[in-house]
DNA sequence: TGTACATCAGTGAACGCGCGTTCACTGATGTAC
DNA sequence: TGTACATCAGTGAACGCGCGTTCACTGATGTAC
């Protein structure tokens, strides 16, 4: 009946897939089910915070979360609206939690595109496989950075925007090691970095926008992306970074 | 097929300054005023109508347009909720009537820009220079457009992307006088419009946030476009276009 | 070990509020003659 | 020209509804002894 061995805590990082989440919410009034599994509050309480988050992720496919309301959201949670208050104090704390998960699934997509890029032949194909691939497999994450990076909710909006200043860096420093830019002075790294965190963020939501209206278009946009992220490179070549 | 009727107002594209706003907006009841200035029901209308568009403008500033009430709207205006329906059916066919603006706005940008810039020394300077001008002087369009590039209100979003299309396509017509591009193919002469584009929206984004949060930061970025842009035609030196 | 008490996640009812939408109306503007 | 009627933008009241938030509560889990 109840499947409840999976994700103990961590899995803040991995969200559960909606279709279990209903189940998975613990209904303390009905007792211990058949079967004698444990059950802590700890882990009570976790399971109920994710089942809120996942039901505000499901809601942000066609809401901006200043839109998403705490009814809603623990509507589609299967809780009471009041046991919202046990997790989050607002909508906004709640949304700035989403924005770190989301992050989070950003910082494993460098991960794994490090993994498979690297001494790869054509580097662009590869990184843009990787990047669509991901997308895939975590787009409610990828749509809810992409809507609320200009969020109205200034928290969200403000933590996204920095959390996107720090992936740039990052990627900054991934790309020191490649020959092709070497020597290049932090600031021109950090603006090659940029116009490549853009062009992911651009994708993103083209991909998003094709799955669900116009799939067959996709094969044409990554294409199109692996173009750009190709001329984008091979601007470093002649390129003439300042004299520091 | 694509005319919206709606559009016919010259006035559309000459929003009215904000401050005005309130006394324009005609109160039939209270009779004509005093100086015998001309009133007709058609130019009544309109400046009722032009006071809703403005009311949502300044709302947008800290709200989605998916949380933006048509009771909000018609309070900002002075008008009465029922007068509303007057003008719109809905929310969604003011935010459309917003869109067109928005981009009207953005064709003006560009033939200033076409003005400025031909034969000028530096044209990445100046480029960025027509455009962070631009946005000053037109704050509300841009933060909507920004924004609601990723509005949950579907006939927006949809319109937003199809314009800004539409806009590249124009940008790439431009770019293909260039020397530096000559003999593109059209795909590729889009490809680096798109990119430009891109960074034209990157940068109203960050110029709005700068001007409301740091405005201190405001000609560190504007250089830091001024680049970006450099790089991106820089490249178009060395690329290799594909063959057709 | 068992018992008695404390903790606290989630419940369910209640509240006041602002929302979208409708409706019959008013009265200035427009028009036919 | 003036008069009588039509039009219709905006009014103001009304409605039902879902919202956020509060509160005393329940009862399983946790703990002290």
């Amino acid at each position: 009946m109840n499947t409840r061995e999976q994700h103990v805590l961590p899995s803040t990082l991995a969200p559960m897939p909606p279709a279990d989440r209903d189940d998975s919410v613990p209904s303390r009034h009905r007792g211990r089910s058949a079967g004698g599994s444990s059950h802590t509050r700890s882990s009570d309480k976790a399971r109920t915070r994710r089942a809120l988050l996942d039901a505000a992720l499901e809601l942000l496919a066609d809401r901006s979360l200043d839109n998403v309301g705490i009814r809603e959201v623990t509507r589609t949670a299967g809780v009471t609206p009041a046991a919202f208050y046990r997790h989050f104090d607002r909508m906004d704390d709640l949304g700035v939690v989403l924005v770190d998960e989301a992050f989070a699934t950003l910082r494993q997509l460098m991960r794994d595109a490090r993994d498979d890029v690297v001494a790869a032949d054509d580097i662009a194909q590869r990184s843009v496989g990787v990047l669509v691939r991901h997308i895939h497999d975590h787009r409610p994450h990828y749509r809810f950075l992409v809507r609320e990076q200009y969020s109205a909710l200034p928290e969200v909006r403000t933590r996204i925007r920095t959390e996107i200043r720090l992936f740039s860096t990052e990627l900054a420093t991934d790309l020191a090691r490649l020959p092709i830019v070497n020597g290049w002075p932090v600031r021109d790294l950090v603006m090659l970095a940029d116009l490549i965190v853009d062009l992911m963020v651009r994708t993103a939501q083209r991909i998003l926008e094709a799955v669900e209206e116009t799939p067959e278009r996709e094969p044409i946009l990554i294409e199109d992306t692996v173009r750009q992220l190709r001329y984008l490179t091979l601007a470093a070549t002649v390129w003439q970074p300042r004299r520091t």
